[in-house]
DNA sequence: TTGACAATATAGACCGATCTATCTAAAAAC
DNA sequence: GTTTTTAGATAGATCGGTCTATATTGTCAA
């Protein structure tokens, strides 16, 4: 149960933080939705802050492993895989509640670069941006920093679009733009 | 003096929105900054919440407005000035204070699609994204929608990896991504 | 130019609500 | 029997917003 609470208090924030945002979520809010003492909660985490990193940490790993899995689940090789990124945003895009990227939120609500909360978002897209670099090295691209980092803003711009303009067709948009660019590299 | 009072807070609002966040800056902030009697605010405004459309609004005119001019000095031809909408964005991301888009930011922070705030901050990209379809349309691409929305996901990604990812040469990124898309439509 | 009236701005008290965080003492779990 | 969790009181700060009574404006007529 040490730890069972822990992680409790992490989902429970973390879906807070996800439908309503970092600082509409109140502590109250948290351990009244997680049916938890309030102590418990400074009993796992030091502040407010150091839950929101808790909760931010496993996001990006949540994420980014599903999106993997996803991925890998809809294409066999490298180059479809690039492509499937954009058909996973879509399914993401249209998920029930879609609520956009907590770290480009999270960045946003924090905008000091030296803020921790700020260098978590950070620090998750730039891993981000590394898997679609990855991918475009594994298909055998001539440039593949350049054409991963093109298919990235594509794709973070199709989250802007998603969320910001409630455009839930902008990942099918990313995909069409991707096409000529995987084209001009070989792909 | 009885609209000067109103556009030094909307002035004064917009400037601390930008820097800090619209929940991270308290109405007596806003005010003090100003110099402006508490009551002043609320003789103009009905609501912290108006004070922000407000500023919105004036932000909204204002960006575009740069923009433009911006784009309209670095380049002569439509096709130019698609490629200038980067340059544009370059020196944005590379000024002094650049805190992200006060659009996007404002999105994360009110996530309800039906807040007047949302909606906002939805007519602005839109705004943004029908310019750069203009622009296309002018440089006579053959599928002007398409290639606008296109170059328009690179701006908006770009936007989200200078400021959350801090990658401060992020427009130079998207610029060279969006060579081959307009090589592409033959401009 | 002056006087008068209406509109606007002022400072600051005040409200209830909410915020993050701490503390305690009893209960529960391992 | 030690660690963890509990409920709830409490702290001090801040939040958005209202109210009042005074002072400062801007306007227009005499």
């Amino acid at each position: 149960m040490a730890s069972s609470k822990r992680q409790l208090l992490i989902d429970t924030a973390l879906d807070l933080f996800r439908r309503e945002g970092y600082h509409a979520t109140g502590i109250d809010r948290v351990i009244a939705e997680a049916g938890v003492a309030r102590m418990t909660l400074y009993n796992h985490f030091k502040s407010k802050d150091e839950l929101i990193l808790a909760a931010l940490r496993h996001r990006d790993s949540g994420f980014r492993d599903g999106l993997v899995r996803r991925v890998e689940h809809l294409a066999d090789t490298p180059g479809e895989r690039l492509r499937a990124v954009y058909d996973a945003l879509d399914i993401w895009f249209n998920s029930d509640d879609f609520h956009g990227c907590m770290f480009i939120n999270a960045a946003a609500e924090y905008h000091d670069p030296e803020n921790p909360i700020h260098i978590a978002a950070r620090e998750h897209k730039e891993r981000v941006r590394n898997y679609i670099r990855d991918l475009a090295a594994q298909a055998g691209a001539p440039d593949p920093e350049a054409l991963g980092d093109s298919l990235n803003l594509l794709a973070e711009g199709s989250i802007v679009m998603a969320h910001a303009a409630n455009d839930k067709n902008a990942a099918k948009t990313a995909k069409a733009a991707a096409e000529p660019l995987l084209r001009a590299a070989g792909l």
